[in-house]
DNA sequence: GCGGGCGGTGGGAGCGCTCCCACACCGCCA
DNA sequence: TGGCGGTGTGGGAGCGCTCCCACCGCCCGC
């Protein structure tokens, strides 16, 4: 039975009318849920819908009306993929649940060459999206203000710098830089390294100012040995070891700013007949999958991955709707999860 | 400059074909790529958009025409996350990809809930994506059918069943079996186990089959007593090495049909005493990143999983156009990426 | 008792496209 | 020379909504 003869099939808000009584207006104002309609027509509207199985036209709707139901989710992927990729699936995954809740559909947007850049610039000035949430974004990348001067709604995923002005949900790095070290100290290292990532990357950097104030507030000398670049990948955390380990042999903690750093950092410590954690203890910072499968299992400070993509996704329907004029900006804490490597 | 009074301040297709000095059809059709066309209005019409930055506006068209320049990957959610997630994110890469050249929307849909799912139906029905990609199907999942009723080009993500009817882009799952167990007969291995998958997903069966396939062309016994059923989780890896080690103490080598399984089993080896490879090899599915960061490194059976993303998505784009009116059905080759594990 | 509100309503006028019909205009044939 | 088909073209008629104006009652105040 149905599905038969019909072109589309779809009823229309015009047959929702016809079937409920009242003129197409009142429809509208029922599924929009305007308060000026009668508790009578509410009730036969409804109605009508549900014999129909009425779904609104969504391309309709934006035709006519000025919102898509959209947003875009952005991922940049221009150079190697620099964060661990369950991160972006646990924000994805928080994204995915607020969105749901509003109706609101979800775009992904994967950019790794300029001409899919230029592609998505076009995109966000043809106003196809109602907003947009910006993952991953570096310290110059200027997506976030054309965003702005578009007057498309962002919500970013990390600040670009101290001051950014775009409203963002960020993880307290410093925070998290912090808790590592004093963990490792209070476990009774005096010689503890860190591994930072890109340190053009306001993250890289927050979390590198928690180790020096964690190493400061345990009344150790600073000294800039213990501090090896690096760039968040497994390779760059295998040199910045190295490194570590020809400058300053007595290193007995490592910091590590991301738990792939770790993981390569734990591999030159094997070669190097370094036992973890009796010799050398490690932590990272993430609490990947990976960590766990880690052999002793990592020590890492866990960001709420999945709550940041849960608030961005507020955020953006908050500002969409205009409800607060105050752009958003959330520094979720962050939190220790000890395991064997420490 | 610019962007200052106009309400939109988008030029429409109207507008093209004044500046052009011909009419909204013959835009049209220059913009969809009629034949019909003389060169001279395609150069003139070409022009214009380039001076106006003209971008055809995406609802008219839909509302319009019949399609959305939209498809849809659906990722059902509903029971622990089966799946490793780095799985999922390579999916996406390949189909995002191959879709950004079509000029194609992705819309990602979770569902995690039945309302969710409910609601992604009514989706389906209202038609407001040209196709639908489906991941991670579970042999007993109506989604491909309903997509099939209502006329939506659907691809699948591996099979429900051997005759699935459905499109498909699946991986050579018995071939991964075959050549994992290959791989520990060929270094001397004769008492191999497998951990399983959960056997109602075609994918586990098939997995099984390929090691018992390994094990006759080894010339060993077949021994029930070598095969563990789980569930693709690590905790359910663990189980079922822990029933191995019980039944069989003397088994040397184990098949585990996931990465994530192998992990639990790998803890459980270490915590009976089990050295890996010299005691007892090891070999897992999926080649995820976690398989590198064990200790030691797994040997895995990679499947291209960015690339049945890319196969899934045209396919799709191929059975959206009519193009071939046979429903792909691809299998792709797995291959071993052996490590310190075996 | 009459005028002015206000809650509730109907329906016209688009939104920016695609589809398709109608109509030039060309060169060809009979 | 007239007719005929084939190109290339313009533009009307929607697609299914939202927005908004106009309107109908009713109740209130004076």
């Amino acid at each position: 039975m149905a599905v038969s003869g019909r072109q589309t099939g779809r009823p229309t808000l015009e047959e929702v009318a016809a079937r409920a009584g009242v003129g197409r207006g009142t429809v509208s104002r029922v599924i929009n849920g305007s308060p000026r309609v009668s508790d009578r027509a509410k009730e036969a509207v409804g109605r009508a819908i549900a014999e129909l199985g009425y779904v609104p036209n969504r391309a309709a709707r934006a035709l006519a009306g000025a919102r898509t139901d959209a947003i875009a989710l952005v991922i940049p992927e221009t150079e190697s993929r620099l964060f661990a990729e369950p991160y972006f699936l646990d924000i994805i995954r928080g994204v995915s649940a607020e969105l749901a809740d509003a109706d609101m559909q979800l775009l992904l947007t994967l950019i790794r060459s300029s001409k899919e850049r230029q592609r998505f610039e076009q995109y966000l000035s043809a106003q196809r999206v109602d907003g947009v949430l910006l993952v991953s974004v570096h310290g110059d990348d200027p997506l976030p203000d054309l965003a702005r001067e578009l007057g498309v709604p962002a919500v970013l995923n990390g600040r670009r710098s101290a001051g950014e002005r775009v409203a963002y949900v960020d993880s307290d790095n410093v925070g998290a830089g912090r808790s590592a070290v004093d963990h490792l100290t209070g476990r009774g290292r005096r010689r503890v390294a860190t591994i930072t990532g890109p340190l053009d990357m306001y993250v890289a950097r927050c979390r590198l100012d928690g180790y020096r104030q964690g190493v400061e507030a345990a009344g150790l000398p600073a000294d800039d040995r213990l501090v090896a670049a690096a760039d968040f990948t497994e390779e760059g955390g295998r040199r910045a070891m190295r490194e570590l380990l020809e400058r300053c042999p007595d290193v007995d903690g490592v910091f590590a700013a991301s738990d792939v750093m770790a993981a390569g950092a734990r591999s030159v410590l094997r070669e190097a007949g370094r036992r973890v954690p009796d010799d050398v203890a490690l932590i990272g910072v993430d609490d990947s999958a990976g960590a766990r499968l880690m052999d002793p299992p990592l020590t890492s400070v866990r960001q709420p991955i999945e709550e940041m993509g849960r608030r961005m996704a507020r955020a953006l329907l908050q500002e969409i709707t205009g409800a607060d004029p105050e752009p958003c900006r959330v520094v979720l804490p962050t939190e220790l999860v000890v395991r064997d490597s420490t």
